[in-house]
DNA sequence: CAGTGAGCGAGCTTCCGCTTGACTT
């Protein structure tokens, strides 16, 4: 048996260093922490000097009775997990669960996974670093008191199974802070001006050029006297500048950018991009995906010079070290990159693919030289005003870098194309073609995607790699936020147009607003959010993490008692809760929008036990008052009397089909009519307010024809079996589950026998995967 | 899939960071 036991972290880790270790080395993978503080009784005794209470999850269990039979066949122990805060908390917890001693237990560690990284770790082995253990557990301690005291209090205060904590509530609190930022933004318009040029050529060949006027025009009546004096005046080039720029690639991926590129280039979110990496790092095709860290290990940097040499010849390569600028990096792995990065594609699922090629791409850029690129700039003098048009041209003069990856930011498909520009001199005479002055708004900041919200939390750092996409999914969870699509709406701008002196004026319709995949706060997250920023500011600020961060590191280095810090936080954080707990209303929310005309009633709206809702007239002794659910696109924090009165309009009968009524109503899933017990959701066109009875005939006729067409076949031999029409195609049901049918086979020449061995068949296969 | 919004009370919810599978369409 081997003399040797090693742990690490993560499974696929372990694989890879066995080999690397050989002969009398097992490796094994404790899979992150394997112990955690007690859920009930808080799990921290605060009154005995806040001592946590650890225990074995129950999904751990099996894993620390194994590396307990390990132990007991191996002469030394070798704790191999990460070195960082928590990794060193999992080597000192494995150490207690496991009774190791400091004879037999040795404490090592590496930032990559090579043979020489691996064999002078086990060379240089130190031991168990208790100030940054209980640095760790200052973190936990912390945590625990901060989620376990708050979110009970918000069960209390609003509603049930609601929750708070460092990281989560800050999230929602950007996103709040965004969403009214949006909705406060005044917007205002000026007139912006471009021209289109033209001259002749040596050759006598017509040329044009498009340039655009240094300053905006404040209004319309500015921009037309502009355009005016335009028609009248004469051009020439007076300057002719040109700038040579340089542009550096971007640094090799870390659990952040990796989740922000992939977003905006593959359209991922944050938890598709993670299961995608992860089934990569499990095939040993990438590093490990969940890091802060820039830096690639020397391995990985001479492979890339040697792959750049080859492919694209050595004055593309450029050696380069990047440095981490983030708050509160612990850099224990490498940046995300692929394991070989001589393979330039894989095989296996497109998404996989996709990613991989993203990846080795933006590590190989990361080491490849600067794009050269000639920015030319002609300022063109206007005769008889003292205001200038100027052209810009860009020439990419060695693409460096960029012939592999550019970097793109969410504004980037607003801001169009690089031009190039034709060749000019000073003092060529101009002839304007067209000179257009066109109406600008000013534009609201954009909702955060859930990828540029990680990088903000990162920016704040809030939060770590491996809880950026579970955070993500939490406050979406919790119902602060929803991942929307938002519309826009349209509006009209002027434009303005002249051409040979004459100055034509026109509206066109813009589009705005426009928005995809972006995270919006629900009034419940506004409603917790402005609780706990009024009761609890210090840890509601942006700072906070990194404040109690910066005493963490004291913790780490010996120069601060954790028991200390924790109580000094907690005696403050403590006599806050209880003086919420008190003195503090139930809140809802609540927000008065006027008086109803025809009740004479109160108008108002808040957050309910089932959502938000408005309700008209409170409770008297001879009056219930009347409530309605809110619509799904409508806020608390923006709908108007005249919406919240229209919402109590409902249900309304609107006329009678075939002997029963029709009543149009909405639900949590949708505007609808009911009729003859039945339900028909209505088209997105459709208003509840003002349908009439023809239409809502005809969405019932439509739904009927549909139904009608959903079943292909039934079989009179057994009435559970059916072969429907779905959304999806063809599908047999049976019993209550669906199973799909063989691209081969035509759905309507089915017999009931070749439903049922279809069925075996997929059962079959479910438990083959199972295996 | 589709009406909720009185009040009581039992029992439950909840944090952040390490790791993977366990599920479903």
């Amino acid at each position: 048996m081997g003399e040797n036991l090693v742990i690490v972290e993560s499974p696929a880790k372990a694989k890879t260093i066995e080999k690397f270790l050989g002969k009398g080395f097992i490796v094994k993978s404790s899979f992150g922490h394997i112990r955690d503080l007690a859920k009930k009784d808080f799990g921290v005794d605060i009154k005995n000097q806040y001592k946590p209470i650890y225990i074995v999850p129950e999904d751990k269990k099996k894993i620390v009775s194994e590396l307990k039979k390990f132990k007991k066949n191996a002469k030394l122990v070798w704790l191999a997990s990460d070195e960082d805060r928590e990794g060193e908390a999992i080597a000192w917890h494995l150490s207690e669960v496991l009774g190791l001693t400091e004879e037999n237990t040795r404490r090592i560690v590496f930032h990559e996974i090579t043979k020489n990284a691996i064999q002078s770790a086990v060379e240089n082995p130190r031991k168990i670093n208790y100030n940054v253990v209980q640095a760790q557990q200052a973190r936990r301690v912390l945590d625990r008191l901060v989620g376990f005291q708050l979110s009970p209090l918000l069960w209390k205060k609003i509603k049930p199974s609601l929750s708070a904590g460092r990281v989560q509530s800050v999230a929602v609190r950007l996103l709040v802070e965004k969403e009214r930022e949006i909705l406060n933004f005044k917007t205002s318009s000026s007139y912006k001006v471009s021209a289109i040029f033209s001259f002749l050529d040596p050759d006598g060949k017509q040329v044009e050029i498009q340039a655009e006027l240094s300053r905006k025009l404040k209004d319309l009546d500015e921009a037309r006297d502009f355009l005016t004096q335009c028609g009248l005046a004469s051009y020439e080039i007076a300057r002719l500048a040109t700038k040579s720029l340089k542009r550096s690639p971007a640094p090799p991926f870390t659990t952040s950018t990796l989740q922000q590129e992939a977003g905006r280039k593959l359209g991922f979110s944050v938890a598709q991009t993670m299961s995608v990496a992860q089934k990569l790092y499990e095939a040993g095709k990438i590093t490990y995906m969940r890091t802060d860290s820039v830096n690639l290990s020397s391995l990985a940097l001479n492979t890339a010079k040697k792959v750049i040499d080859e492919e694209f010849g050595n004055k593309y390569h450029q050696f380069r070290k990047y440095q981490t600028k983030t708050k509160g990096a612990q850099e224990a792995h490498e940046a995300i990159r692929p394991t070989y990065l001589e393979n330039k594609d894989i095989d296996g699922p497109a998404a996989g693919v996709k990613l991989y090629n993203l990846i080795w791409k933006r590590t190989m850029a990361s080491q490849m030289s600067n794009a050269e690129i000639e920015k030319t700039t002609a300022t063109i003098s206007i005769s008889n005003m003292p205001d200038v048009f100027t052209a810009t041209g860009e020439v990419i003069k060695f693409d460096g870098f960029l012939k592999l990856y550019s970097v793109t930011t969410d504004e980037d498909s607003v801001s169009g194309s690089k031009t190039i520009l034709p060749p000019l001199r000073e003092g060529e005479k101009l002839h304007y073609e067209m000179i257009t002055a066109s109406e600008k708004f000013t534009q609201p900041p954009y909702r955060y995607s859930e990828a540029s919200l990680v990088k903000k939390m990162e920016e704040l750092g809030i939060g770590r790699p491996s809880t950026y996409a579970p955070t993500i999914s939490t406050i979406q969870n919790r119902g602060y936020v929803v991942k929307e699509h938002l519309d826009g709406n349209e509006r009209d701008i002027v434009v303005l147009e002249m051409t040979d002196g004459k100055v034509k004026e026109s509206k066109k319709a813009e589009k705005y607003g426009r928005e995809r995949s972006k995270l919006v706060p629900t009034d419940i997250g506004m409603v917790v959010n402005d609780f706990l920023t009024e009761h609890f500011k210090s840890i509601m600020d942006y700072n906070f993490t990194a404040l109690v961060e910066k005493e963490f590191d004291e913790i780490a280095s010996g120069n601060l008692e954790w028991v200390k810090m924790i109580d000094r936080f907690y005696s403050d954080f403590n006599t806050r809760v209880e003086k919420t707990l008190k003195e503090s209303e139930k809140t809802t929310g609540e927000r008065v929008l006027g008086i109803d005309p025809a009740s004479g009633e109160e108008v108002l709206v808040k957050v309910g036990r089932y959502g938000p809702l408005a309700q008209l007239g409170k409770v008297r002794e001879d009056y219930k008052p009347r409530f309605a659910s809110l619509r799904k696109d409508q806020r608390i924090e923006t709908i108007s009397l005249e919406e919240a009165l229209d919402l109590f309009k409902l249900p309304r009968e609107i006329g009678n089909f075939e002997n029963n009524s029709m009543i149009v109503a909405i639900s949590k899933y949708g505007p609808y009519i009911r009729h003859d017990g039945k339900f028909y959701s209505l088209e997105k066109q459709d208003d509840p307010l003002s349908i009439n009875s023809e239409r809502a005939i005809e969405i019932i006729r439509i739904k009927r024809e549909q139904d009608s067409k959903k079943v292909i076949k039934t079989f009179s031999e057994n009435e559970n079996l059916k072969i429907l029409n779905g959304r999806w195609g063809p599908y047999i049901s049976y019993e209550k589950k669906n199973y799909k049918i063989p691209k081969n086979d035509n759905p309507e020449e089915l017999s009931l026998e070749n439903c049922l061995t279809i069925i075996a068949n997929s059962k079959k296969k479910k438990s083959a995967k199972k295996k």
